[in-house]
Formats: structure tokens, C-alpha cells, sequence
DNA sequence: GCCAACGTTGGC
DNA sequence: GCCAACGTTGGC
């Protein structure tokens, strides 16, 4: 099993709206770089866990824990011309961009700020703290204890 | 809103 | 393949 941490914007799609949803599961779609889209379409996995991180807001940081319940196939905003993130260059059979289904397991009752993992030793290496800009990005197991000792 | 860091594009 | 210009991410 492996450990992901994912981004998202709450404005557009936090935790709430994952928890709001039916079964609790959500397509994670709209992926748009590069590095990020080679971790979903190769190595994420159903089963995994991952962290579901809050950007761009108020309370940033991590929220939850959720679980990944279906592994990757083509993410269908690529292929619709009224999406913002229609890609013209995208073709059906040989789609560029994929998504993954998760489904909610623990919202955290707190949102774990990123001052407070930047202040974690454990966690100096993580590639939260080290590579500013990836939205799907893999999470240790010694940090991934780390993070749910928190709790 | 600012701005640093990083990714992408496109001319050559 | 280099690199300048430009766009995006994302914390603060």
C-alpha cells in the first residue's frame, strides 16, 4: 500500500463537498501536470491512501484521509469542448490526461496546518515542503506515521 | 494582491 | 536543445 498526498482548492472541491458526496467518493479529475498525471496513471493504486491537502484558503494544510477506490482511466474533461481544461490536443484512445475515484475515510477534525508540518522534524524531507507546485506527489510511510500521530 | 518558484511554449 | 517569455501555483 502505498501513501499519496493530493491537492485541491476547498473553494472548488474540499473535503466537505467529498464527505457530501454519494458513497463518499469523488472523481479525482482536472489534473493538468505533467509529473503529477504520471503518478496517477502509473502508480496510484486502489487502496491506497491519501492525504487530501487544502491549498489556496484560509486553512491550509491537511484535512482528511481518504482512500482510492478505483485506479486510473481517462479523465473525461480533456475530451469536452465547454470544459475549461478541454485539451484540443487530447484524443480519444490515446487520452493525455487520467483521473482516479476516492472515497472519504476520516475527516480530520482539524485541518493539520502547514506551519505545523513545516515544524515537524520528521517531516523535513517531505516533497510537500520541498517542491512547491505538485498536486499529486507520493507520501513515506515513517512520514505518513508521522502525520496521523498528529491526531 | 504580491511575488517566488517552477512549468510550458515557441523561436531559433 | 537552448533559453527567454510567459503562465500557473500557492503561501503569505
Amino acid at each position: 500500500m502505498q501513501c499519496w498526498l493530493f491537492k485541491t482548492e476547498p473553494d472548488l472541491f474540499g473535503i466537505e463537498d467529498l464527505a457530501r458526496a454519494a458513497d463518499q467518493t469523488a472523481r479525482w479529475d482536472e489534473i493538468r501536470n505533467y509529473q503529477a498525471r504520471n503518478f496517477l496513471r502509473d502508480d496510484v493504486k486502489v487502496g491506497d491512501q491519501v492525504f487530501i491537502y487544502h491549498s489556496s484558503c484560509k486553512a491550509v494544510g491537511i484535512a482528511g484521509l481518504a482512500e482510492v477506490v478505483r485506479a486510473a482511466y481517462p479523465d473525461p474533461s480533456q475530451f469536452d469542448p465547454s470544459h475549461a481544461l478541454f485539451d484540443a490536443k487530447a484524443v480519444v484512445g490515446s487520452p493525455r490526461w487520467f483521473c482516479v475515484d476516492v472515497r472519504l475515510r476520516q475527516r480530520f477534525s482539524d485541518v493539520i496546518p502547514l506551519r505545523q508540518l513545516k515544524a515537524m522534524p520528521e517531516l523535513a524531507g517531505m516533497t510537500l515542503l520541498r517542491q512547491g507546485r505538485l498536486s499529486v506527489q507520493p507520501v513515506s510511510d515513517a512520514e505518513r506515521r508521522a502525520i496521523l500521530g498528529i491526531l
